[in-house]
RNA sequence: GGCGGUAUCGUCUAGGGGACUAGGACGCGGCCCUCUCAAGGCUGUAACACGGGUUCGAAUCCCGUUACCGCUACCA
C-alpha cells in the first residue's frame, strides 16, 4: 500500500511550491490507490502558529487535496523522537557530544577565515567512554551526534535518477539538542518510520537532506522509503518564488478568482507533462494520466498570464451546476443583487453566466461584467459614451427608431429583433453596429458585452425600453 | 569555498541516436468570423547554454566549462 504525505511547517500561508508538492502526493496517491497523509512540523514552536496551520488546512481543502487519516502534528511525538535518538546512542551509532554552540561557531568561524570548510572533528566521540557517562551523569550539557559511517550514500530519485554523496562529506549531525528536543532531520525519520510512509515526495531543497536521512533510517533498522525531490518554482526573475513576486500564496490566487480546478491544472503542469500536447484537464484525467515518467528535473516559472488563461479555459468548459453557485456568491459579494434574487431567477442567471463565462479570465471578473444586468440604473463609462455617442443629434434618431422598432415587436425574441434593428440600419443607409454599439452603450453602459440581441433578451422588453429612455435624458444627448 | 541538482522559443513543455526544415500551449502580431468584446479557426514571431568527445549519424549518450538553484545550523 501506497502511502505518501506532504509535511509543511506552519510558518507562512500554504505557498505555491508547497502546493504542488501537495498535489504531486496526493496525485500519487490517488493514482495507485494509496494514502495521502497530512503531516504538520511544528517542532520549531516559535515560528509555527495555528493561524498558519489552519490557512495550510483551508489552502489543500480549497484545492480539493483532501488527507486520509487524522492530522500528524510532528510536536506531539517528541517523545518518540528521543527514544529514537536514545536508541541510537545506545546501539552506537550516536554519542554524545559536550561542544557548545559557542565553541561550534568559534571552530567555524576559524575554518572559514582560512577558507576551508568546517567538518565537525568528532572530539567528542574520541572521549573516555567513562568520562563520557561521568560528565553526562553529573548534568553536563550535551547534544546527541549521529555518526556517519564512512562510504557513500546514494538511492534512485524518482524525478532525478541516481543522486550518490560521498560520506565523508556529510557532518556528524546533532539529532537532539542539549535541550533534549530532537532536531528536524531525526523528527523527519522517525514520523516517516511511523507513519509507514513508503514514498517520500517533496521539494529539491531536500535532497542534500536525503543521505543523513537515509543514514538514519539504516541505523533505525527501517526500511527505505522511495524518494522523489520535485524542482523549485521560480518567479518571472527566475529566482525562487517568494513575496516580492506578489502573490505567492494559494489563498492570494482564490482572493483573486482563480478557480481550485485551474490552479491544480496549472500546478501540475509545472513540472509535469502528461505526455503529448495535453493541457486543459480536470482532476480526474490528470489522475488517469499522472506517472512518475512525465517529472521533469528542471525548475519552472510560474507565470500568471498562462494561470489566467487556464482558469478561463477551466471557467467556459465546466460544469454549469459547479460554476453557477461559485458566481452567485461572487455576484452577491459585489452587492449588485442578494442571494434570495438570484435564486427567484435562476433560468435567467443561467443564462446571464452561459453568455458571460466565455468573456471572463476569473470569477471576479465575471460577477463584474454581470453589474450592468441588474440594477435600475445604468452606470455609464464614460470613454464608451464619448466613443459611440459622439453625434449626439444622430444617435437620438437612432434610438428613438430602435425604441419605436423594439416597442412595435409583437414578439419579443431575437428573430424579430434582428430584423427589426437592421432593418433601421439599412433604412438609415448604415451598417449595423451603427445602430448596435450605441445601444449596447445605452443598455449597459460599456461597449463591450454579448450579442445585442442576448442582452435585449436578458434585460426584457420593459427593462430595455425603459433604458432607453433614461439615455435619452443624459447630459450626453439630451439637446 | 565544498557538496549536490539543473540547462529546448520570453514562459510552460514535446522530444529518450536517424521520423527535427525541432512539435504543441501561453504571450505577442496578422487574417478570418463579426453589432462590440470574447470564444473559435488559420497564420507569423521565437529555442536545443558553450566546448570537446562517442557514433555513419546527437537536442537526445559521455566529459569539461559556464550560468542558475539548493544544502553546507543545537532552522525546518
Amino acid at each position: 500500500m501506497v502511502r505518501v504525505r506532504f509535511a509543511p511547517s506552519p510558518t507562512g500561508y500554504l505557498h505555491v511550491g508547497g502546493a504542488r508538492t501537495a498535489l504531486f502526493n496526493w496525485l500519487y496517491a490517488r493514482k495507485l490507490g494509496g494514502q495521502f497523509l497530512l503531516r504538520i512540523e511544528d517542532t520549531d514552536k516559535a515560528r509555527s502558529t495555528d493561524e498558519s496551520t489552519r490557512a495550510i488546512y483551508h489552502g489543500l481543502t480549497w484545492l480539493g487535496l483532501t488527507w486520509e487519516e487524522d492530522v500528524v502534528h510532528q510536536g506531539a511525538n517528541v517523545a518518540r523522537h528521543q527514544r529514537d535518538a536514545h536508541a541510537l546512542l545506545e546501539s552506537g551509532a550516536a554519542y554524545r557530544c559536550f561542544c557548545t554552540s559557542a565553541e561550534l561557531d568559534a571552530r567555524r568561524a576559524d575554518a572559514e577565515s582560512r577558507k576551508e570548510s568546517f567538518r565537525y572533528d568528532r572530539r567528542c566521540d574520541l572521549l573516555d567512554a567513562a568520562e563520557v557517562e561521568q560528565r553526562a551523569a553529573a548534568g553536563a550539557p550535551h547534544t546527541i551526534r549521529f555518526r556517519v559511517p564512512d562510504g557513500h550514500t546514494a538511492w534512485t530519485d524518482m524525478v532525478h535518477g541516481e543522486i550518490s554523496f560521498p560520506n565523508k562529506d556529510i557532518d556528524d549531525l546533532v539529532i537532539l539538542r542539549s535541550d533534549g528536543t530532537p532536531i528536524y532531520n531525526l523528527a523527519v525519520v522517525s514520523d516517516d518510520i511511523d507513519m509507514r510512509i513508503t514514498h517520500v515526495l517533496r521539494g529539491e531543497d531536500h535532497i542534500s537532506n536525503t543521505p543523513k536521512q537515509i543514514l538514519l533510517y539504516r541505523a533505525l533498522g527501517a526500511a527505505l522509503p522511495v524518494f522523489a525531490h520535485f524542482p523549485n518554482v521560480l518567479g518571472t526573475d527566475g529566482k525562487k518564488l517568494s513575496k516580492r513576486h506578489g502573490a505567492t500564496a494559494v489563498g492570494d490566487y482564490e482572493g483573486l478568482g482563480i478557480m481550485p480546478e485551474a490552479m491544480c491544472n496549472f500546478l501540475a503542469l509545472l513540472g509535469w507533462s502528461p505526455g503529448g500536447d495535453r493541457e486543459v484537464m480536470t482532476q480526474a484525467e490528470m489522475i488517469s494520466l499522472f506517472s512518475e515518467e512525465g517529472l521533469l528535473a528542471k525548475a519552472s516559472v510560474f507565470d500568471m498570464k498562462k494561470l489566467e488563461w487556464m482558469n478561463a479555459q477551466h471557467l467556459m468548459h465546466m460544469p454549469m451546476e459547479v460554476l453557477t453557485p461559485r458566481v452567485v456568491d461572487a455576484i452577491v459579494a459585489t452587492g449588485v443583487a442578494t442571494a434570495v434574487e438570484l435564486s427567484a431567477n435562476e433560468a435567467w442567471v443561467c443564462t446571464l453566466i452561459e453568455l458571460l463565462r466565455v468573456r471572463a479570465r476569473t470569477i471576479d471578473d465575471l460577477a463584474k461584467q454581470s453589474a450592468p444586468y441588474f440594477g435600475a440604473t445604468v452606470t455609464f463609462d464614460a470613454d464608451a459614451v464619448a466613443k459611440q455617442w459622439k453625434d449626439a443629434s444622430l444617435t437620438r434618431k437612432l434610438l428613438g427608431g430602435a425604441r419605436a422598432a423594439l416597442e412595435a415587436l409583437p414578439t419579443w425574441d431575437a428573430a424579430a429583433m434582428e430584423l427589426a434593428l437592421r432593418g433601421l440600419a439599412e433604412a438609415e443607409g448604415l451598417g449595423a453596429g451603427k445602430v448596435m454599439q450605441p445601444l449596447r452603450v445605452v443598455l449597459l453602459g460599456v461597449a463591450a458585452s454579448p450579442g445585442m440581441f442576448d442582452v435585449l433578451l436578458l434585460l426584457g422588453r420593459d427593462r430595455s425600453l425603459a433604458r432607453i429612455d433614461a439615455a435619452l435624458t443624459h447630459p450626453h444627448l439630451a439637446a
